[in-house]
DNA sequence: GAAATTTGACCAAG
DNA sequence: CTTGGTCAAATTTC
């Protein structure tokens, strides 16, 4: 059945106008530098979504929701289920969820990277990583913070490219449910020097020399502040 | 002490 | 069987 549904039909109109639209922009009104690398990741990030909508059509799914239903079925988890990991020791649903996902490829080495445009403003726990076929570096595996107070099903993973050091695919999966309650200092506590440049962990892509021979520093990243677009939304 | 990370094991899909 | 994704106990950091 190469019939793609209409639902999928009507996300890959929707990410193709919001590339198309982020193109128009970007060609029409060339601003600073920033808001045109927003535009172009913009871009990217909706071709992406495209791509992999197109390359999962068979996202056979029960209801299409069009976006309302509330998927929490399974809160009675791990509530009793303890010590005997036989049997089952969570059930999943029976099929896995397809969820969105896309792709974003930051570069660190270049001259300004921010990751404004979609929302890298939640904060991630690390909970699992592992060592990918083919790929040199490992793969972390973030979930969203709220997980367990709000059931935030939105994750990500993290990789480094093969080649260079400097670049990060990270694959987002899901939407955030949660409300963003990330008070990055909420008293400014006053130990916190405002200049750790060095460690710097953007929401949970925290960069520490891995390889303790190859210490690759990483140059030097600006202060990051998340609203590197004013315009984040269409 | 609580929250986050590390790391090995477990499990499902191809 | 291999590979990728998640869990959870142990460990570390705040």
């Amino acid at each position: 059945m190469e019939v793609i549904g209409e639902w999928e039909r009507k996300l890959l109109v929707q990410e193709l106008s919001a590339g198309q639209e982020a193109a128009k922009e970007l060609l029409s009104n060339a601003e600073n530098s920033v808001a045109k690398e927003a535009k172009v990741q913009k871009i990217l990030a909706s071709i992406s979504n495209a791509l992999s909508l197109l390359r999962q059509t068979d996202a056979n799914d029960d209801s299409p929701d069009s976006g309302c239903r509330s998927p929490l079925s399974d809160d009675s988890g791990k509530s009793c289920a303890r010590p005997s990991k036989d049997q089952d020791r969570r059930e999943i649903s029976k099929k896995r969820k397809m969820l969105p996902q896309w792709t974003e490829r930051i570069g660190i080495s270049s001259d300004s990277w921010c990751e404004g445009s979609l929302g890298d403003r939640y904060t991630w726990r690390k909970y699992g990583q592992k060592d990918i076929l083919g790929a040199k570096y490992p793969r972390g595996y973030y979930r969203c913070t709220h997980r367990n107070s709000q059931g935030c099903p939105a994750t990500k993973q993290v990789q480094r490219s093969d080649d260079d050091h400097s670049i990060f695919d990270i694959t987002y999966r899901g939407k955030h449910t949660c409300i963003y309650s990330t008070h990055r200092n909420p008293t400014n506590s006053p130990k916190s020097q405002p200049e750790n440049v060095l460690d710097f962990k953007a929401g949970g892509l925290n960069i520490k020399t891995e390889a303790p021979e190859n210490a690759e520093m990483i140059g030097s990243c600006p202060s990051f502040s998340f609203p590197c677009t004013p315009t984040v939304d269409s």
